[in-house]
DNA sequence: GTGAAAGCGCTAACAG
DNA sequence: CTGTTAGCGCTTTCAC
């Protein structure tokens, strides 16, 4: 059996001279297994795919790679090759479910699909799906503590004697930033912390007239749901002649890495991403093999208490 | 044909009855389209591979998405598929060259692969490559022009009166990043503009040394070769009390967008990174069709002119 | 222990 | 214009 050999089975017996014959033909003939025949045959490509709706933007490259690389080290754990599915912006639904089930990959593991239609025809779909950082109907999905970090960071803040919490409102729905931002206005609520929203989308003067104008109590903490965000916002006190934490301090959430030294040490919450893709590709495991996983998978954060608050 | 209809292959006459016959029957089985059978039998699979040497560095974020969105956009246009391989840190080189060329796609681009032995496995092979940003022997590059970008800098720096050039020995060897050094020494010499070593190769103070003790003439310029590096090296003047440009000016290469708002536009060269990736799809068409490309092909970079030199 | 052969789902060529 | 069929390269079952 050419195929055991090249296989390198051992379950079946063939003789050491047999072996030895079918490796030098493979070698002189430069044999290179073909993966589609493979995958035909077998019904399955050893391969879990990973869908992010949309283009990602920048600002999200190091938690994107942070979650990549959970994903591939499952992969690697388990023996599966990971498949980076392009986002095809221009793509209608069905042109995109379709390429994403056509029986590349044997699972998929998706990140911002926003669209309803795409994920419902994913979660009918006889494709197993894992969805990652934010919860998805129909699907099972792996997350880290939103709620639970904000609370910690709420408790923190309070000891600190923070006398106005000037807070981030993203406008945004539906996903872990808006998670985040509901739990901690809820704890401050619940604790009888007073809190006021500050709208600032961007760093234009016209979001930040609260800011230059000093319009808050210190001690204030300007609270964001991302890091990336509360850098920015670091960027835009010192343009602003405003010291941090002295002035206004600021708290963020991921805990990134930054790829230049930054100047100050975020204060901010720990989540585990790398954890978290690593989860993900553990559960599309169980469920490629016929199991049952939890609907809904939750890894705790932490708190990091830097130099910004 | 049933093959014809699903295809939407208008070539051939179909009865208008027969094709409708066809979908009816399609929609009612939830016929999908084999990913795997259709590649077995085509012997291609309209994909191409990405593959990047090792795991890429968080700092080569924003660049690796703009190459990457520019291979994408190739890929698009040419209705092929972009499949993003993932490096294997463990696996050895045969292991990598098999899984690149067993047919999962149809042409490879390659980034900072720096094993020797993989080089000359894919130079070797019936897949066509196309090397990204470095040149590698025995295949085609797409790269951008570091030596007349460097130029057109030292150009700058020279009409902005600059009197000491402070030039960043990174310590790289045969990629692109040394072609800059290279050329910005060879064009400062061309000129008899003196210039001097510094061996920054962190923010740590003992590689600062130069930088806190002002062991400089200003005007001065701290010349690096990545953007990511000059914000580094901004980060640090702020921490060692000194104003970048009035102690010491930065600049860069790439003109990446940053996450966060700089406080400062730097002065770099700009590198059409997305132009480079769809370049190199559009060659590795070209390739995989049978055609000829160029060995080498040189996109421009211009001069941006910011407020840190 | 080893060789032969069926068949995965698809496309293209060919006969009707 | 439409139905049938060979065969892509692989794995696995079945005779030998």
């Amino acid at each position: 059996m050419v195929s055991y050999v090249l296989n390198g089975r051992m379950d079946l017996k063939i003789a050491p001279a047999t072996r030895e014959r079918v490796l030098a033909a493979a070698r002189s003939l430069d044999y290179r297994v073909s993966h589609s025949a493979r995958a035909l045959r077998l019904g399955r490509t050893n391969t879990f795919g990973f869908y992010t709706g949309g283009a990602l933007p920048d600002v999200a490259d190091t938690f994107y790679r942070k979650v990549v690389g959970g994903l591939q080290q499952g992969c690697h754990r388990h023996g599966r090759d990971l498949l980076l599915h392009h986002a095809c912006a221009e793509a209608d639904v069905e042109a995109v479910f379709a390429s994403l089930t056509d029986g590349r990959v044997d699972g998929l593991i998706v990140l911002d699909v926003f669209d309803e239609a795409l994920v419902g025809r994913l979660a009918a779909s006889s494709t197993p799906v894992v969805s990652l950082v934010n919860a998805l109907p129909g699907m099972p999905a792996v997350v880290a503590d939103d709620e639970g970090g904000e609370r910690l960071m709420l408790d923190h803040l309070v000891s600190r004697g923070v006398r106005t919490l000037c807070v981030h409102r993203a406008g945004e729905r539906g996903n872990s930033v808006a998670r985040r931002e509901a739990a901690f206005i809820a704890a401050a609520e619940a604790r009888g912390v007073p809190w006021r929203a500050c709208p600032t989308r961007t760093v234009e003067p016209s979001d930040l007239g609260w800011l230059a104008a000093r319009d808050f109590e210190p001690p204030a903490v300007f609270v964001t749901w991302m890091d990336v965000f509360a850098y920015t916002f670091i960027a835009a006190c010192a343009r602003l002649g405003l010291r941090v934490p002295e002035d206004i301090g600021v708290v963020g959430f991921d805990d990134l890495p930054r790829p230049d030294a930054p100047l100050v040490r975020l204060t901010t919450l720990h989540a585990p991403w790398e954890q978290v893709g690593l989860t993900a590709i553990d559960a599309l495991v169980t469920l490629h093999d016929g199991g049952q996983v939890a609907p809904l998978t939750v890894l705790p954060v932490s708190l990091v208490a830097g130099e910004t608050a």
